[in-house]
DNA sequence: TGGTGTGAACAACTTCACAGCG
DNA sequence: CGCTGTGAAGTTGTTCACACCA
């Protein structure tokens, strides 16, 4: 292992191998070579390797990695081996979806609040076991239970006024679900998710399909057997 | 304008550039310089020069682009100068908020079909004037109504099968909201968005945030004056 | 004068190819 | 023998710096 400069892509891929691993684990298979792993995820097993090797030599020679070491490595170098507190603002449809969306405490991440300024959502108990509470209570309530994390799926014109009200509290992370951009002071990480940036990279193939490579940025590799191992 | 392959990631910049452009046509400005709306959208001005390069010339020297103007031509070059339908199977929590959100229709996405094989929820009549089909009337409506693209909202472990009966009609390309890696034949589009993968880097960015460089990857230039112009 | 458009320098990331080890 | 780990080569994407033009 070199000390090195770690590419974000390097970490986006390693969140993919994790859910592969995962999805091994449970098929109860052991071991996995580069070569089969990169073919379910569809990467270049040379950059597998690659990845791994920013934080330690993990795999076997000649036999490959040992799925359950490995995943664990994985989630320790992600920072997944803690739960990690989060809040909603916005409590809209959205909102509700993502509360609801059973995936997130699998991977160690928790919602310990939810906000919203409608009166009539206000108090309203959650099958959480908490309230939804006004964003007056934002800061006081980051401070009790600890959220590190705020989740945003306010509208898009509300977004703005919410992160900023964020960086008033300790919490130092946010995930932004309104399509827009989000101003932050340094020292605060923001991550967007805009799914229209994604149909319209969809409607970009879609639309130059034919016109020239075949290819697209998604398909470096064809899909080949179900059954890989 | 010389003829070259486009990168993946100016395509995705364009959608930003896009969505600037639209906030600062609300606030009535006319001519921005790709130096203020690098600013705004936080990256660098020769790379938004460069992006605009591979498609025409769209600015004046000495002034700035036209927003107008501009807007319009990276619409054009996105393929959004045309509407776009859309099918969703899955309504859930998640596909409810999709399908309800304010943002795609107005960026030319319209749903024109859901499809559920909850008993329970077939036939239930939709805002958006149609009612919820059984996935066994996938092909026929596809075909019917004409949907381009397939949005998945299933739970993960019906996303496959899904996207395996939707490459049987005519629809090329799937956006994935359901968290596991889809598998699909050479020729069709899928785009996946997981938000546990971005919540996995913001974790291991606070994770590791005073550890090394300050700096995150989404904060490349600080934020300086909400005026920019 | 001021800002675009662009070749050339640079930086980052990916893939190759193979040494080395279990 | 097979598969990892890794230097080196190759590829792709970004930034600089300035000619050129309204």
């Amino acid at each position: 292992m070199k000390f090195s400069k770690i590419p974000t892509a390097t970490i986006t891929r390693l969140s993919r191998y994790s859910r592969a691993l995962e999805e091994l684990e449970k098929q109860r298979v052991n071991v996995i070579s580069s070569e089969k792993l990169a073919r379910y995820c569809e990467v270049n097993s040379a950059q597998i390797r690659k990845d791994l090797a920013y934080f330690g030599e993990f795999g076997v020679r000649g036999v490959g990695y040992v799925i359950k070491e490995l995943l664990f490595e994985i989630k320790r170098i992600l920072g997944l081996n803690k739960v990690w507190h989060l809040g909603i603002i916005g409590m809209g449809n959205m909102g509700y979806a993502l509360i609801d969306h059973s995936n997130f405490p699998r991977q160690g991440y928790h919602f310990v609040a939810a906000f919203d300024n409608d009166p009539r959502k206000i108090g309203k108990m959650l099958s959480q076991g908490f309230p939804i509470s006004p964003m007056s209570e934002l800061e006081e309530i980051a401070l009790e239970r600890n959220i590190e994390i705020a989740v945003i799926a306010t509208p898009a014109d509300k977004a703005q006024e919410v992160a900023n009200l964020v960086t008033r509290t300790p919490i130092r992370g946010i995930l932004n679900f309104a399509p827009i951009q989000l101003h932050v002071p340094e020292g605060f990480i923001v991550h967007h998710i805009d799914f229209t940036v994604k149909l319209d990279r969809l409607a970009y193939l879609l639309g130059n399909m034919d016109a020239e490579s075949p290819k697209s940025s998604t398909m470096k590799s064809p899909w080949i057997s179900k059954h890989l191992l």
